[in-house]
DNA sequence: GGATAATCGAGACGGTACGTCGCGTCTTCAT
DNA sequence: ATGAAGACGCGACGTACCGTCTCGATTATCC
């Protein structure tokens, strides 16, 4: 599941290309090394320059596999943390709220450290309308998000919430104000925020309001 | 409410610094300059190269007064909209939930347009440790969700509101999903999400629930 | 005989450099246009932004051949003029003053052209202790006083001077005087200063005074 | 006797002028300031910037009295380094070769200090048509070549000379080999040199050759 | 097995922009 | 009016990366 190739594309009518195969051993050793540069210097220590120095692989072969920088940072992070093995199923037995607040904590604590944040500010800075830059967003926040429409649809079924919400604004209405504090800093990003949110969010739409 | 120095800070202790002043005229046309690339090019545009001869400019000059082209840029959109003339009065005597409704969508215009996209831009991708990044993100966001406090203030002693709300949850759940739409850009920015947002944010909050 | 590397040093034992070889095109490129910003503007023209542009050559690629902008100079002077051909062998066959007053002329023409008012120039301006510049004053000097050397060895064997004769002070007699006057510029120098110069210096050495 | 003012023009009928008068401390200032940046740091550190800060000056002022760097960096040499106090009238007793052998060794030891070897760089580098660097040449060199007429003269009316000797040919005979190696550095400069110039240069002469 | 071909590492290429330095001029206030 | 201070427009400096290209060497499939 590369970036740049589909799966489906290779599935089987691919006619096994002549000439010499691309090394996934030097793709490995790109994305470890942009990774590395990653968490060293940031986004911006990403070069190209520096990543083919440091995997000890030309610079056409980077890109080869990706077609500019963006993309190989991009693609560093998405396979450094992979789709985050969902939720344990023990977790849904729990309340809405409980579930809710462990996800969302463990959002918090990934996005509060270094990588976390530059996974925002690839995010935010990287132009919206490409392919390579939704699959991004999607990867990291709106599977996320997606997380806790199961959550909410299981609560429905329980009976915890009232019919007639639109999920999809419960769900920015939790992690809006998530990713507001992540990338504005305004204010703490706590325990303490995280139960205050899901109170104040979920409030009003309890069947026992 | 200069970009390098309050006057206010040196009202009258500053001894009338010796030497050339700094040409007035040229810090505008830098940030007209400025402004004009960001809006012809996007953020990628404000080189410092460009800026200093579309102003007519020695890069230096530019130096002068900003330390890197990130800064020019901030300077520019910060000088370019100003303090958004806050409410006008009469809004204020609306009920909360219109208020907001009004506030929120012009929010979303201004961050829908290219400009927009700019300041967000900018926000994830300058370091947000500096303090002209702190004030780039006051100006355009946070100076936003304190106009929102006043208006909570002013329910909450209309008694359109309960007791005991934590505030600074509240604005986060009025402004962090409008931003996260604007960031994410995974679902429409129109009335009637403003419009359901308020709802379901505000459902829970008021006395009459 | 390149500026950089001899070739004869590395002659078999290089293991012929890894990576794109660089371009002699370029190379070329790059001393043209140095030499014609030489001829239209003088040394203080020869900046590495002219040459590069006039070459149609990126920046990074002249710093690759050259340090700096002095050593860009001297390359294109040296390039132009080659050896000099030497002597013509039917000189030689001419008595030791008519050959080296034809030689000592065509210093002096050659020096007193703008361009070498411009070699003249670098010999002076450039620190005198770079490979580089040993080897520009070389070419351009001291190589026509080793072809003296060769007339007077020659004139030493024919008997046409005394023994014992120390001839680095006897080049120096002659040469020295050529270029204290092109530097300088406080007298002329024509053909009747070489031939009195000549006089007068070899007056003393002849074996029939 | 600086480079600008004509001592004529001081000299009495000057009305003295209305407002502040020019500061000699802010010149001296200046000449020494370059002096010592002439001497640390070569020729090319004599800038403008760092000899107006250097001496705790405004570069307007600097410009007031000279009209730009070389100006400034030749009279600061210039000024450091009087007429030489001609020579003293215990040496004209003894014999030319002599005389000039004391002259030459001086000059040597002289242009042979790192402040010479810049005297002798902004000789070869500057524009030869300038007035400075015509009052350049001749304060540093031409003077001593006189200095060595008037040497001689005195040998001529001695008899220790022929007649009928041409004498600008015979001072560049003896200046020219000294400043050739001083410039080009192919062989040492010391007594031995100087002694074996005199010799060959004067051999064939004098009276009784 | 030998030809063919794509990828490999390396690194030079033409460019663009960076941030700095020095030029010589101009503009301010204080003397 | 001249002093210092220092900002001004300008232009060149030398460096860092960009994304492309050109090498010889390597590694596979195809004939």
């Amino acid at each position: 599941m590369t970036t740049t190739v589909k799966p489906a594309d290779a599935e089987e009518a691919r006619p096994r290309a002549r000439g010499r195969p691309r090394s996934l051993a030097s793709r490995d050793a790109i994305l470890k090394a942009a990774r590395e540069l990653m968490d060293q210097l940031g986004p911006s220590g990403v070069t190209m320059e520096a990543v083919a120095a440091r995997a000890g692989v030309g610079k056409p072969t980077v890109y080869r596999w990706w077609p500019d920088r963006h993309a190989v940072a991009m693609a560093a992070l998405m396979e450094a943390q992979h789709p985050a093995a969902a939720l344990p199923t023990s977790k849904r037995t729990r309340t809405l709220q409980a579930a809710l607040a462990q996800q969302m904590q463990g959002i918090a604590d990934t996005f509060g450290s270094p990588r976390g944040r530059s996974v925002a500010s690839m995010i935010a800075a990287s132009d919206p309308n490409t392919e390579l830059s939704k699959a991004f967003r999607n990867h990291f926040v709106l599977a996320r998000r997606e997380e806790g429409r199961v959550l909410l649809q299981e609560a429905l079924q329980r009976g915890e919430l009232r019919e007639g919400l639109d999920l999809d604004v419960t769900l920015d209405l939790l992690y809006g104000p998530l990713f507001f504090r992540l990338l504005l800093g305004h204010a703490p990003l706590d325990a303490a925020f995280v139960k205050q949110l899901l109170t104040q969010a979920l409030a009003g739409l309890r069947i026992a309001g």
